[in-house]
DNA sequence: TAGTATCCCATTGACGCCCATAATGACCCA
DNA sequence: TGGGTCATTATGGGCGTCAATGGGATACTA
């Protein structure tokens, strides 16, 4: 699969509809389900966007952890409060309520790629917290350490 | 099999009826048995519901415990408050009084996807119990490591 | 025969599909 | 290098279809 890059604005219309950005569609390529999943995160005002992989990753993840144990428990809130949002003919989605409401979006939705999955911002929440992730990065001496390239992970 | 996700609230109809939600009734595409497997829950006033096959695992699990243990025979108290609910044409199930009276489901019944399974809440006990896991998961920084993009620690 | 469970049909309201148009950017040619 | 044309994406709105729901008819059971 290809990933998520860059950033794209476009506008919501009356029917709470909006285009999700070609290069981004793209990325879903191959995929079962034709649509993104999305859910609130916890940590900022904005949205988490993956397709079916990822979400079925994350679910198998989450049963990793003891049945009935509370971990899996208040971590399962994302399961529950994620939306399956098929794209439209025109490769369009429907915003739910819910989500308008917790990302503050109105009138325009940001796209902000993250790799294999991507954010949604209301365009001026974005602009408030941008910078402040590399300024902790470089406060902090931040480090990574890169896995080897490929094959040597069963990655493909 | 596509994933549980998301929040649905339908209604229970003078019958005792009540439409399992659409993107639910998919997701047993190709499931031998059409219909579900539903259980109370001893954590929650909810109950639990998934298909033949998660069951199956379920009981698999179940005989992974030593035979003879307690533990075993707790559990299994799973298994022996279990109702096998066929779907109707419409795709709308009974609710037995035994889950009704377990839940507090009278006139609404909220269905709650899990991934594998999803649960099934009186939508005011919802709620009140799990409106906060939200900002649970929040306060505590919960974090969550992913399993490797596939087959890359040998687990399915 | 009464009570219950299952199937069938009707209604309605939301949403998905289709078409039309506008805007954007790429390409070609003079 | 500038202008024009074409292709593709983003956007807007009307309409048909399908999912949720309610009620009646029929078969089954105790």
């Amino acid at each position: 699969m290809a990933l998520f890059v860059g950033r794209y604005a476009n506008r919501i219309d009356k029917k709470g509809r909006v285009s999700v950005p070609k290069p981004f569609r793209d990325a879903f390529e191959g995929q079962a389900f034709n649509g993104v999943y999305v859910y609130p995160l916890f940590k900022f005002n904005a949205c988490e966007a993956c397709g079916e992989d990822f979400m079925t990753r994350l679910s198998d993840s989450l049963e990793d952890l003891p049945m009935f144990s509370d971990e899996q428990d208040d971590l399962s809130v994302i399961l529950e409060s994620a939306h399956r949002l098929p794209f439209d003919p025109e490769g369009r989605i429907a915003l739910p309520p819910e989500i308008l409401k917790a990302t503050g979006v109105t009138s325009q939705a940001l796209f902000v790629g993250r790799g294999r999955r991507f954010h949604i911002w209301e365009p001026k929440a974005y602009d408030a917290n941008r910078g402040r992730a590399f300024d902790r990065a470089r406060a902090r001496g931040a480090t990574l350490l890169l896995r080897k390239p490929d094959g040597a992970n069963g990655e493909s």
